[in-house]
DNA sequence: CACAAGATTCCG
DNA sequence: GGAATCTTGTGC
């Protein structure tokens, strides 16, 4: 088991974003519940790309996103629910990855409650105060890499939810994956 | 200050 | 297919 760190996420979002899968996502709640799940669906945001928030430049919303890769990128969507990022790269490059799906454990109560951006960020009770904070243990917010996905396991498709920057293939999931969010479209599918 | 759009989810 | 719901960025 290891402890990922600023090292590795200050890579490219689109090298980072396949490789967290399989990761551990620990949440150590303000009532000192540990909630956790493995990540199972991604999707990568680059600088230069039209579907990245950064991409308009720094603004008060997207500035955790300039900083140094492992940091923790929260926002609201649609006025209702929260998306959870992890921000990549060097400082000032302005990339995240978006967390997408959770495998929970299959005696859960709601194994799905945490298939999707908004649901996992309810599920491990992630809100705006987050937004800003660095994964590590101090934090109570972190990964750990335990086991590698098989590069033939790893399925990659076009992203979901945007309007620009649809050619890029860069929503990656695990094959045949139950706990991978269900799209409302079939996205395309290399 | 007004307004439109948004990396979603759930219901009918 | 469409509504819910509200923050943020932009433009006048």
């Amino acid at each position: 088991m290891s402890l990922l760190t600023n090292d590795f996420f200050n890579q490219d979002a689109t090298l980072v974003a396949p490789a967290i899968l399989g990761a551990q996502i620990f949440h150590k709640t303000s009532s000192g519940q540990l909630k956790s799940g493995i990540i199972v669906e991604t999707e990568a945001y680059m600088p230069q790309d039209p579907a990245c928030h950064a991409a308009k430049g720094l603004t008060k919303r997207t500035a955790p996103m300039f900083e140094e890769g492992g940091m923790c990128y929260v926002y609201l969507i649609y006025g209702m629910y929260y998306c959870m990022n992890i921000v990549t790269g060097p400082k000032g490059s302005g990339q995240a990855v978006l967390i997408r799906a959770l495998e929970l454990p299959h005696n859960s109560i709601t194994p799905f409650a945490a298939s999707g951006p908004g649901k996992l960020c309810r599920y491990l009770e992630i809100t705006k105060e987050h937004n800003g904070l660095r994964f590590c243990k101090e934090n109570s917010l972190w990964l750990e890499l335990s086991q590698t996905i098989d590069i033939n396991l790893i399925k990659k498709s076009t992203r979901i939810g945007i309007s620009q920057g649809k050619e890029n293939l860069w929503r990656y999931y695990i094959k045949n994956n139950q706990y991978v969010s269900k799209t409302k479209r079939n996205a395309f599918v290399q």
